[in-house]
DNA sequence: ACAGTAACCTGTTTGC
DNA sequence: TGCAAACAGGTTACTG
C-alpha cells in the first residue's frame, strides 16, 4: 500500500490533530512488528513538536527525540475518538486527550521505533537517497546513478539508495508515462530519456498526493476515507486490458520479484 | 560493489 | 464448496 503519496497524505491528515498536543497515553497491543516496539512510556506528557516525512517514514518529533513510524505493506494511521474499541490488527495507539492516533497493520511489516538522536542520523534513514520531489533528484543525478549499474530501470528507481518513496505502483506508472520499458537496462537509456523519467516520476507522485494516494484494498486516510489515484492508474494492475494510449494489450511479468505491467507498443 | 533470493506476516484471490 | 497455492502496496539480511 503505502508509497510516498500515501505516507504524505497520512502526514498531512494527521498533522492538525497532533501538532502541539501532549501525549496522554501510549498503548502497545502487539510489539512484534517489523522490529520489536520499544518501551515508550517516557512520551507521556510530551508535546509533538513536528511531524515530518522522510521517504516512507513518518517522523514525530518530541523534545527529547523522535518517534519513527513506517506503514510497511498494509499499515494505516487513523485519528479516532480515544474510546474506539481496538480491532485485531490495531497494534499501537498514541493518545492525545480524548483523541488517539491508531496504527492498523494486518501484515505487521510496519515499524514503530524511537531515537534520541537527530532522525537523519538513524541507521534506517541515514543511507537513503534523495527525495523525488526535491531539487536533488534531477536528470544529471539519475543519469549518473544509471551509468553505475545495469539492473532494469524499474529496479533502479525502486532502490531507496537511489531515490526514495517510489514503490511498485508509482514506478510502474512513471515508466509508462515516460515510454520506457521497465526491463530495459538502466545504463542503456539516453540522458534525455532519463531526464524525462525524472519529470514523470515527479508528476505521478505529485498527482497521486493531490488525489489522496491510491487505495487498492485497505489504504485509509487518517479519517477513514480512501485515496482516489487508483482511478488514474494506466497500466498497474491492468494486465490483459488495453493500453489507454494505443489499445495494445498490456503485459505483465516479474522484475526483481515484483510484478510489473507495461505496454509493449508504447514502452521501449 | 553488485545482483539475486529469502525472510518478516496475514488476508484475499485464484485454481484444482 | 473446500482447500491449497499464489499473490499483495516494503525493506532488510544474507548469499554468491
Amino acid at each position: 500500500m503505502p508509497e510516498l503519496p500515501e505516507v504524505e497524505t497520512t502526514r498531512r491528515g494527521i498533522e492538525p490533530h497532533i501538532l502541539g498536543k501532549a501525549v496522554s497515553g501510549v498503548v502497545v497491543r502487539q510489539p512484534k512488528l517489523r522490529w520489536p516496539v520499544p518501551p515508550l512510556h517516557h512520551l507521556n506528557g510530551q508535546r509533538v513538536r513536528m511531524l515530518e516525512r522522510r521517504a516512507k517514514y513518518l517522523l514525530i518529533g518530541f523534545k527529547h527525540g523522535t518517534l519513527i513510524l513506517h506503514l510497511g505493506m498494509s499499515g494505516s494511521l487513523r485519528v479516532l475518538p480515544g474510546d474506539t474499541p481496538a480491532g485485531k490488527h490495531d497494534h499501537f495507539d498514541l493518545q492525545f486527550g480524548r483523541q488517539c492516533l491508531r496504527l492498523h497493520d494486518p501484515r505487521r511489516f510496519g515499524a514503530v521505533l524511537w531515537t534520541n538522536r537527530p532522525p537523519g542520523e538513524h541507521e534506517l534513514i541515514t543511507h537513503l537517497g534523495p527525495e523525488p520531489l526535491s531539487d536533488a533528484f534531477d536528470p544529471d543525478y539519475l543519469y549518473q546513478q544509471a551509468q553505475r549499474r545495469k539492473v532494469p530501470i524499474k529496479q533502479l528507481v525502486m532502490d531507496g539508495k537511489v531515490v526514495v518513496g517510489v514503490g511498485n505502483i508509482y514506478a510502474t506508472e512513471s515508466l509508462f508515462l515516460a515510454g520506457i520499458n521497465p526491463v530495459r537496462a538502466c545504463n542503456r537509456i539516453s540522458r534525455k530519456r532519463i531526464g524525462n523519467l525524472v519529470g514523470c516520476i515527479r508528476q505521478v507522485l505529485a498527482r497521486a498526493i493531490e488525489q489522496g494516494g491510491t487505495t487498492l484494498r485497505d489504504f485509509q486516510r487518517e479519517d477513514g476515507r480512501p485515496g482516489y489515484f487508483q482511478q488514474e492508474l494506466r497500466v498497474y494492475g491492468r494486465e490483459g486490458e488495453t493500453c489507454p494510449v494505443c489499445g495494445t494489450a498490456i503485459r505483465a511479468r516479474q522484475i526483481g520479484q515484483r510484478t510489473s505491467a507495461w505496454c509493449p507498443h508504447c514502452q521501449h
